[in-house]
DNA sequence: TGCTGGCACTCTGTATATCTGAGTGCTAAT
DNA sequence: ATTAGCACTCAGATATACAGAGTGCCAGCA
């Protein structure tokens, strides 16, 4: 059956309007609000039908009508206009990013930071890392009992460690070291830097105090973390601000999914770019079917994706949470990849300096 | 006035029950399950009297008594038995503390999880850094483009950034730059590392490309960094499961606090060793004034403190939560103390080998 | 054929009245 | 001092009445 211009139109403004109200809606209000040049009666007739096809629903036979999922999802999918966002929140967005991707380490808990904020939401964040391998080993020899241990990672990244020894080592046996490391543990994977490998290094260093073991521990280490998935979840006090979290119960059940999240988030982890939004009980994850969830995948460069996503009531703001998703994803996206990795390196300022000096 | 034995014995048990129930604790309650031998009657005189000393206080003339912040402040102070953990318990705190005490870094976090685990309220870690100073650079030359950076803070800590340059340098450069940043910057806090400082550095290494101004602006970072003093809020999620805060207002008022804390913690600081209870109105902040919040100090070494605390109703098992703070505290102080630094350098497992090598 | 005004009907949420029971304070007896 | 007994109080639960928002449907109108 096809669903006529008008049918939509009413249907919108039944969506807009429960929306901010978070009451069902009736006929009298939509004829005076909505600008359809009608009266209440032939918006019953349509409302009706509007219910018939399963868009909207009735709580009760006497109350207004409340959009379904289905309502939702033909909402997000045809019938909302995406917000287009002021210059001042863009401002301070892009503002906000620039300070939170100063470093990259706290990247995934201040995107979900922001992504709360904005949204006035709970919001998480996932940065996804890609495989990586080390790059390159350094030992800084600090005195006979002290070395840093400096790793470079594929990604770029790097990562140290400061290594007390209980008894003194020259600094010959440190470059050693640092030789043989960069010979047999570079370019690996974790899986790839076996125990005969540890030991055949160990005998070629002729190692009586364990310190391939430490080098070698502290490299799989390096690169498990780095193949952790930084997971984080901020704002959760934004759920209370909503309606349909008064009921205790409710927002603890969904509270307590957000704080375990990391442990299964694989579910939510959407394999295409762009932004998702995922309707009432089109979530896989049981303790969701009531809510809805936005989620934008970003791109940080060298192949590594990210999710920053928003949980909220199935009665949200689609159009406004949408877009500020959309924007967030974007903007980190463009920060991490165009703009030649400032957060690893240098602050732009400098960049332009150099740039200058170089023209 | 003094308070009889049997008034302490009775008022312990109001508060216990209390604890218990959440519910107003009458007479007749009492003289079933609190083992002293009496009658109800008897039970209601005291109990008139220690409504009338202000230890406890009736909601209305016909419900049970309800300890008051003197009642529970005395039984905190006097009353009270602290609790003695199972081993189980022991066991898997001492396991959990390993585990996050391997990294540094995310201690806060780790901690404050943990005691919100184990008291099932929500907790806040803060760890406290002194002021700190640069005691040595190391710049480790990649490649004609890169180099990455290396710092070694006086508290042992190290911090590395890696430098992408637009134009390519030679290593000899770098290698001058290190020269000059060990001689005018180690030492030196934050505000010393003056601009003047700085350019003077700059016509030192004849520096057109800001080379300089790179360095010392990751070594202003690494100082004011690590003089952040790092604090989390963990488990709100628990705050729901307690009966007070079942309308959503309390909470959310609550929980709003708890998660713009970070800016406004110094209050919380508590100058001195050890566990502290604070009950409702006895906490300086406004949101606080109907909760209960225990905190224990901890000692990380080199003069460092942390504290950790939770936050939960009034009505709290405070025997309970008390001795568990007091476990976790105690049991970081030793870690980060007695056991020689484990998180800063190697695992201990490779300790005892180095020592036993060396025996 | 499609729209509209009108009317009877339905149903929830709120307000009001009533009831119940836990718990008290007091008094008189032990 | 302690206890048993009794009248009293008050919050919370249950029941009832009420108002209002909203519907469905019908009949009249363009």
């Amino acid at each position: 059956m096809d669903i006529s211009e008008r049918k939509k139109k009413i249907l919108a403004a039944v969506i807009e309007e429960y929306i901010e109200t978070a009451e069902p809606v009736g006929s009298k209000t939509l004829a005076e609000t909505a600008g359809l040049g009608c009266s209440s009666a032939t918006i019953r007739n349509e409302l009706a039908e509007l219910v018939a096809m399963g868009y909207l629903e009735q709580p009760h036979t006497s109350a207004g009508r409340v959009p379904t999922v289905e309502g939702y999802r033909l909402y997000v999918n045809e019938l909302m206009a995406r917000q287009q966002l002021s210059d001042e929140e863009i401002l301070r967005l892009t503002d906000e990013l620039d300070q939170c991707l100063a470093q990259m380490d706290g990247l995934a808990a201040d995107v979900g930071r922001l992504a709360s904020q904005m949204t006035n939401l709970p919001a998480m964040a996932i940065t996804a890392p890609r495989a990586v391998t080390i790059t390159r080993f350094d030992f800084i020899y600090v005195d006979a009992n002290t070395f840093i241990m400096v790793l470079l990672l594929s990604d770029s990244t790097v990562k140290n460690k400061l290594v007390r020894l209980p008894i003194s080592v020259e600094q010959t046996k440190i470059e050693k070291l640092s030789t043989l490391c960069n010979a047999n543990f570079t370019g690996l994977t974790t899986a790839e830097i076996t125990p005969i490998l540890i030991s055949a290094t160990e005998r070629a260093l002729d190692d009586v105090m364990g310190l391939t073991a430490v080098a070698a521990s502290f490299a799989i280490e390096a690169l498990v973390q780095s193949a952790q998935p930084r997971m984080t979840v901020a704002g959760q006090n934004k759920l209370l601000e909503h309606p349909e979290f008064q009921n205790p119960e409710t927002a603890q059940s969904l509270m307590n999914y957000l704080n375990q999240l990391p442990r299964e988030f694989p579910e939510l982890m959407a394999e295409d770019t762009g932004v998702k939004v995922f309707i009432g009980p089109e979530n896989v994850s049981e303790a969701l079917r009531d809510s809805s969830v936005v989620l934008a995948t970003y791109d940080a460069g060298a192949g590594v994706r990210g999710i920053v996503g928003v949980v909220g009531p199935t009665r949200m703001d689609y159009a406004m949470v949408a877009s500020k998703m959309q924007m967030i994803a974007e903007t980190i996206s463009q920060a991490m990849i165009g703009g030649q990795k400032p957060p690893l390196g240098m602050d732009t300022k400098l960049m332009l300096r150099g740039d200058e000096s170089h023209e």
